[in-house]
DNA sequence: TTTATATACGACTAATTTAGTCTTATTTAT
DNA sequence: ATAAATAAGACTAAATTAGTCGTATATAAA
């Protein structure tokens, strides 16, 4: 429980790569998946991710690929979290999709409202972290 | 990503009861299964791990049950937590049972020890929250 | 001393989620 | 044209999580 997944794994390895890449060409996913030595696909996924998320820009074609469009330390990881995480609550009745009313445990589940609390602290972690932090 | 099993729901249900039970009588696993609507076995075996682990004290056979052994503003959630999940870890490469030998991502991988930190805190929200807190 | 009611616990199955693959379309520099 | 790249959905495999079953043991009370 409270594992992160290799998707959010992997995009933090890939930012981490953008982050890091000075040398004018812009970084491809081929790239960063035999230099990370993660699956090409995922990491062309959680890329798309990102440009979807306006982290990065990508440019397709021939000499395409992705850039950061912010600086390392004006990106946080919970801006990477979100791009590539449909869900990340801690329970599952605190996710978006979810009402109040399809949890099961009805009126005895009186953990919810502290959990938000939790959850709250628990972004403000990965909030106050940047990307400039992990380089 | 990061979301609370099942059982730590369970448990943190668990707990709660214990705590608010005054009755004089031990709170059984079926009184907890029926009053939370979750599954018996289930939480029989969390309030297995209560006792395994000092949390509660068992007593077995007719009118036994269990009973939290300190009172909920000395137990934190993180003591919750340990006595269910075997790891609860953020990331596999920090779990107890793998050393660092065992991540697939060798050198490229710099965002083990950033993760450390961001580990140690979410730690710390668990560690600071006690059970009253949820009561 | 038998019965009913509990915990203890391992083995198993089912369900869900996560991880990874395949395929096809589109874009663009050369 | 062609090669190299992104875009994206459908699919499969693997792993984890959730839940069940069966059996042993302990104990209060009839």
């Amino acid at each position: 429980m409270l594992k992160l997944s290799k998707k959010t794994e992997y995009a933090f390895m890939a930012a981490r790569h953008l982050a890091m890449n000075n040398s004018g060409h812009y970084s491809t996913a081929k790239e960063i998946a035999d230099n990370c030595q993660i699956p090409y696909q995922l990491v062309a996924k959680v890329l798309q991710n990102f440009a979807r998320n306006k982290i990065a820009t990508s440019f397709q074609g021939a000499k395409g690929g992705y850039k950061l469009n912010k600086s390392p330390d004006n990106i946080s990881l919970i801006d990477i979290i979100k791009a590539v995480e449909h869900n990340y609550q801690v329970t599952e009745c605190m996710q978006q999709d979810n009402s109040r009313s399809t949890c099961s445990h009805l009126d005895c589940c009186k953990i919810r409202d502290p959990l938000i609390e939790i959850q709250r602290k628990i972004e403000n972690v990965f909030e106050q972290t940047s990307l400039k932090q992990i380089l």
